[in-house]
DNA sequence: GGCCATTATCGTATTTTTACGATTAATTTT
DNA sequence: AAAATTAATCGTAAAAATACGATAATGGCC
């Protein structure tokens, strides 16, 4: 890859990229099923619900984390994590507002 | 990584995040958009406005042509290209259950 | 204080992604 | 028929993602 041109493109096309790619692991979409059916921080039982290593959820967490998508408190042993619903509610609607987009301009198929 | 894990887990989530991962990199929105833009097919104009060698970008059209994103028609010389809107209506829709069923359990952040 | 439970981080291996140049394939044009 | 145009494919290199075990870190409990 040599040199990275992701910047080249628009900062809404690369942050709009961004979300998608916390999303393309279904990993990140079972852990976000997860937080979502509690009401409470969750506090590790994500590890047992995964098919996947203490070390390996950790690292989808801290994705899950650093694209805005969940919000987590150390604390000490536990850790807390939730669902940001005000960044997922913000790329959501950007997500709509691009569908919405490219069907204005065209809702026919050529091929 | 030795092992994929992908399988382990719903063909929903899956699914899901394949379609994510469609959209995981800025010059497939990008070339999203520019297919959007037109009313018949693309034949390689593609090119011309991504900032990107010729090779890279027919990958990157064969990624979101292997994810149903897109339909494409070779014809001799030149290709033609376009949004397959019904694959693209499905998963939005899809994308829409999955956060409306988020947020279902839960509006508030506790973190 | 020492031990336990829990989770993050580190080191590492493997795979996948991204990117490009060069080549090939298929028409169109000359 | 030869040359030109266009786009896919191949080969390859570098980077990022995925996964795990081992280790470290942090706070609670005895």
């Amino acid at each position: 890859m040599a040199i990275h041109k992701k910047e080249e493109f628009t900062q809404k096309e690369q942050d709009l990229a961004a979300f998608a790619k916390a999303l393309s692991h279904p990993a990140r979409i079972a852990i976000l099923k997860v937080l979502a059916q509690r009401n409470e921080c969750i506090c590790g039982e994500i590890v047992d619900v995964l098919p996947l290593a203490q070390s390996t959820v950790s690292q989808h967490l801290k994705e899950l984390k650093l694209a805005g998508l969940i919000d987590g408190t150390v604390d000490g042993p536990k850790s807390c994590y939730c669902i940001n619903w005000k960044a997922f509610q913000k790329f959501n609607a950007e997500f709509n507002t691009l569908f919405t987009n490219l069907k204005l301009k065209n809702e026919k198929s050529c091929c």
